[in-house]
DNA sequence: GTACTGTATTAATATAAATAACACAGTTAG
DNA sequence: CTAACTGTGTTATTTATATTAATACAGTAC
């Protein structure tokens, strides 16, 4: 079966299933472009009802995991896609908490030295030579270490 | 009466509390170091469960806004403490959104980049000079466009 | 000890979230 | 057009969570 759920998980259902498929999607076992099962396939596959596919399928598009289309079915978005998504949601992040921190006077230079450091953090590779590394990668490292 | 509750509000009795109180202590009608009402005394004050005013005092302890001490009460915290607690916690989303746009693959340049467009947006001022004003003024900023 | 203070534990209740049942709407093949 | 698929919206029911209350515990001052 394309996916197992737990219900000794206390997280709802939809949850797991946002979470597995993009998981698949990020490690490549989904390919771009490629079509999901329908929602109804989906929801009897896993003996669920349908709305709860629904769910995760709008939670996937709103992440921009995958489009959907009436009357067509649901799709894997293209990485490239996806990569231009995420970036800007993670500059939306950024711009939001400069924002608070400068409203309540936080100094130009201290807001710069903290972001460094978090990028430090974050960013496993310090070179600059890396950046455009493949989503994959990215994604694969995130999968891993939030197996905790 | 300190404070006026108002039932046709949707939100929880504690988070009205919070707020007030929170609001108040920004504008300086409490002065810092100042005694708050026991929780008991507020609990009668405004007819509801004692519970409900800990749970309030517990929230403003978190954020910052005052210190309790068993046996004899809860204080407003000096602005300076406040302001140091909430210049940490700007640090910290600083740095998690940093983290997590490093993660993805962003560029150093466009952190720092989407950063300063923020910090240019919250910070209503741009010099380096006014840098350190009045939490005060941050504070009456803050609630003036939290109106809507 | 007495009368205050804050805090933790538990239970009852009110609110919100998750899921299900069903109707609606677009696409495609025949 | 009909039939059989696709995704989506509305509503209700169930389930889980958040809120509040009742009560007991613990520290401080007199």
């Amino acid at each position: 079966m394309l996916i197992e759920l737990d219900y000794k998980d206390r997280r709802p259902i939809y949850e797991q299933v946002t979470e597995k498929l993009a998981s698949m999607m990020m490690l490549g076992v989904l390919e771009e472009n490629s079509q999901l099962p329908s929602v109804r396939a989906m929801a009897v596959a896993l003996s669920i009802n349908p709305n709860t596919i629904q769910r995760a399928y709008a939670e996937l598009e709103r992440q921009g995991y995958i489009y959907s289309v009436k009357g067509k079915g649901s799709f894997v978005t293209d990485t490239s896609k996806l990569r231009q998504f995420r970036l800007q949601e993670a500059r939306d992040h950024l711009r939001e908490a400069a924002r608070e921190a400068a409203r309540i006077g936080m100094a130009r230079d201290e807001i710069v030295k903290a972001v460094l450091e978090g990028a430090a953090d974050g960013g496993c590779r310090e070179g600059q030579e890396e950046i455009g590394k493949g989503l994959e990668d990215a994604a694969r490292d995130c999968e891993n270490e939030r197996r905790e």
